[in-house]
DNA sequence: AATGAATGAGGGTTCATTCAT
DNA sequence: TATGAATGAACCCTCATTCAT
């Protein structure tokens, strides 16, 4: 029995290893290429795996891609956690969010995230309610919102701005790198500074004046 | 000859409404499913026309869209240029400027736009010269740039903020509505107030400050 | 009645002008590409005509090229007949056909003729009684095989082969082009010396020997 | 391991299978039809297969008649190997290769490669340097150029003949089949016989003779 | 459980032919 | 009658998914 059980979980690690092997060459492909341009046969290739073996772990490529999104969706909920756990003043705490934005952004998991949102391309997905994909980007939603109501409440934050254009202002800068073709021109940047300088044209945006603001 | 001639460009009249039927469909379609889910049967059934009769205007798909951008692209361009062209403030010329991407953000241009610089997409029309997609793409951004410098030169923005940064700050306005299915959950919002807001972000987050800014 | 007539025959004469025009770019055309890589777009356009006009002369692609083939075995008859009908040896006007056929073989006539016999292309236009192609070349043949065994008759050629192998040889002749591109590798040839040694080859192969020849 | 091997093998060993089963049918329109009227529809039909499964096999239409010529004229290279290392003169050697043109002609090989050079078809497959079309079929007429001139040497052919000529009669035999439908008119042919005679005329034409040959 | 050949619906594209102007 | 835009069937090819081994 004993057997039995370590040679299933051996059985079952192996699997789960074999299903992490997977997500990796689906998202490394996927940023290359995109959702479309992406092919279970390539996925499998770079696997070094069969083609039919990926549906032994997922029914559908869609359902392949939605498991990557939860999986990255959860390291962020979980970083997220942290920073709200955190003994840290709302505006520290928007600073360490965005550090891991931008940390990210340069780094596979945004862009991943972002280019699932770049729009229409596996919406579908999103909606689907098994994956709890949506509950779980609200609850992030929900987390960021606390912090900048938290922020107004302390005085850190315009309170005449809604949360809610805070919250596209915020998440408007994951889809900065979008923009690198058109305003880098192949060039290369030093993105440390961009990142800071970004963050303070948000933080700056949003925080308090003494005398108010925009009357218009 | 004047039969000739009215016969002529009735012909073209009609081709050209036909041309624009296709082009409306198309956009529609793309906006709806983007690229790949957008096939020429669905864009034809829209117009009403058979799928051949798409090539007889549009050597490809790729071209289709591509016109459709170049298309957009342009009116855009000539938005801009009566901006800058106007007797305003560099602040003034940019919030007109964010009201454009505004208005049109929650119109089709800045959406299609946007969903093009959806990454992979249809990256390589981007690149084909013969468009010119690229070209004024960089007119625009040349543009904005003598904005943000000129608003630094007479002491509006920022000078400790690199122009580029506020460029991209600029940009990832665009990308706004993408967030829509996030940050909305389906209700709706009123869009002018939303605006107004944004603006105020980004506008604040770039204006020049007595005392100080970062402080980093 | 008179203005009528000759109003009737000028255009009648503009009608056949205007199709051998068609026949003329279609010839080309079908000589450069072959049946299929032939659109009747670039036939409208080589004539500078629009693709309906076409088919206000031919009912359809077939039938162009059933036109074409039909004008060119006619001219090919009326030299054979001028041939047969010629005071001469049997040898000599064997001699004057394949003079015939070579200089037509650089020329278009053979060219043409040959591509279609290029087996399968147009096969069946040419099975269809309408258009009595396969009559003409009947009647064509039919002439050659007179000329072959007159020629046995009068002891010019060896009366143990058969004249339809005699035929076989003679007509293969006309396929002699398509080995260009493997014989000739790119080089030129001085097409009068390859005819005249051909020619040879196949007079030498057909004429009597005094002490017979191949027992087998 | 043993399992593995023969594994393998067993599916490799039905993927050959398969894919002589396309070729053979694919052989079979081709004769039938030609390039342009075969459709891979119609190939997997009569295969009794899905579409989808030839490209499994083949990359294109075009690699798939590629493939197909290119194990045609591999055999006849082999074929004429055998020939030209044999212990045979030079108008044995030639006799054996007619031989075996004859008997190809009436057999698959030679009407495929006859209806391959039909002109413009399939022309662009062939330059394409992967196959090694255009190397083999040097090679083939390399060999035949060896006996021919090994011939002359040796006093058997006539010398005041180019080879070039020769080789231009030579490989108009091949393509004797397509006079068929005009010269045979439906009947049947004692092969056998017919073959007999072209050969003589043939031999005879390039055959060296006592008393001097070409008088023009 | 792993394999990879087979499937077949669906996509983009071409082009002979039709037909309203 | 000439035009050329519209048509739509047919083609080649792709790829997510299935299934026999």
């Amino acid at each position: 029995m004993q057997t039995m059980q370590s040679h299933c979980s051996l059985r079952e690690k192996q699997r789960q290893e074999r299903e992490q092997l997977i997500l990796k060459a689906a998202e490394e492909i996927l940023l290359e290429k995109g959702y479309y341009e992406t092919s279970m046969d390539e996925i499998a290739a770079r696997v070094g795996i069969a083609k039919g073996t990926i549906y032994h772990h997922f029914p559908s490529k869609e359902e392949l891609v939605a498991a990557l999104i939860t999986w990255n969706i959860e390291a962020a909920l979980r970083e997220v956690e942290a920073v709200v756990a955190a003994d840290l003043t709302p505006s520290e705490k928007l600073d360490r969010l965005i550090e891991h934005v931008f940390t990210g952004i340069y780094s596979k998991r945004a862009r991943l995230l972002s280019s699932i949102y770049n729009g229409i391309d596996i919406k579908r997905v999103f909606q689907e309610k098994e994956h709890g994909i949506k509950e779980k980007m609200d609850t992030l939603c929900r987390y960021t919102v606390e912090i900048l109501e938290e922020g107004k409440r302390v005085g850190e934050f315009e309170t005449s701005i809604s949360t809610q254009a805070m919250m596209y202002a915020f998440f408007s800068l994951f889809s900065i790198r979008r923009y690198d073709a058109i305003l880098l021109g192949g060039k290369e940047v030093p993105h440390r500074e961009l990142f800071r300088q970004l963050r303070h044209i948000f933080l700056q945006g949003i925080t308090r004046k003494q005398e108010s603001s925009d009357k218009e």
